[in-house]
DNA sequence: GTCTATAATTCGATAGAC
DNA sequence: GTCTATCGAATTATAGAC
């Protein structure tokens, strides 16, 4: 089955292997401390096989950081649930995708991670808020950063430092405050 | 001068030196990429009296990553301009003294870090709510944790990620609508 | 108290056999 | 397409001379 014609590609199920144990690797360790041979052992391969797919550790990374936010439309809630919907939304991705975390942890020491971010908050969440405020484009830009700066806060004190009152705040709790202070950055102030 | 009888101690001067050059080699490099090698160079000496002084590179990040956050008396000024207070005094500490990006930097990715910013925060930041709002012990802890995801927060896009819209924010506009938002957590929300 | 020399690992990357 | 073998570089840490 699936050797026939449609190419299933010989070995897809092997570079898949390597993405998902290299997000793991990233994930719990940052990108100094994942090495190729410590993914490759985990995606039970030769270490030599991560450098024929991915050129270098660089790439690999680039491979493995793709990430697609999924920000759900917006515009079709309630004004004033717009943003604890937010909030519930980045809770899901967050722990759902270890994808976030690994882009977090990289981010921090590595360039290029930290350009990714900029990106994909530039182009999955601003225009996400222009669609919603209307707003100039500088304006929008701004609302966008300041809900970065609570959005990654909260990642970064729950899942990174995971400091024991962020962690011991239940979800429901967690969305309807700090969706508070979305629903601020959004509209108000 | 200062040879006579009160010891000012023969090298507390290199002492200090490897420490000012380990906290901006963490700094800009975090845990993993500051070396001891390049810790030594650049305070002028030999990397095996790092070694010497701090037994090894965990003490010398020890050392290194001691901190006083310096909170002012926040129950003196008016409960209205609290919130804007204390993210004034952050940006000050922040863009004043680079243990705390050291320790964001290596935090991400070193237990020892994340557990000494725990300990920061339960120590320095968490008293003051107390003090300010008479709650009980959770809901103190509580508070001062979504603080801390705020103002963690903003430090991390603006000085380490480097979001541009967050980098643009003018300091006063900072003050005003973070300072809106820690000033929800500390008595509204 | 300071430095030289080096041990012991570990890593990314390459060359080439099968 | 996958793996063996290995190179060259860089790291922490130690032992000991001066």
């Amino acid at each position: 089955m699936a050797t026939t014609i449609d190419t299933p590609r010989k070995s897809d199920v092997t570079r898949a292997a390597i993405l998902a144990a290299a997000r793991e690797h990233f994930a719990a360790s940052g990108y100094q401390a994942a090495t190729i041979r410590g993914i490759a052992a985990a995606a039970g391969i030769d270490p030599a096989l991560v450098m024929r797919y991915y050129g270098n550790k660089e790439g690999l990374f680039a491979a493995a950081a793709e990430f697609d936010l999924r920000l759900p439309d917006l515009s079709a809630l309630p004004r004033a649930r717009v943003g604890e919907a937010v909030v519930t939304h980045f809770l899901d991705r967050w722990e759902g995708d270890e994808t976030l975390m690994a882009l977090l942890r990289t981010a921090v020491t590595h360039e290029a991670a930290a350009a990714r971010m900029q990106v994909i908050f530039a182009t999955q969440v601003a225009p996400h808020i222009a669609r919603l405020s209307g707003q100039p484009r500088a304006a929008v830009a701004t609302r966008a950063g300041l809900i970065a700066t609570q959005i990654l806060g909260l990642a970064l004190c729950r899942y990174v430092l995971k400091l024991p009152p962020v962690v011991a705040l239940p979800r429901a709790e967690i969305v309807r405050r700090v969706g508070a202070t979305v629903q601020g950055y959004l509209f108000d102030r």
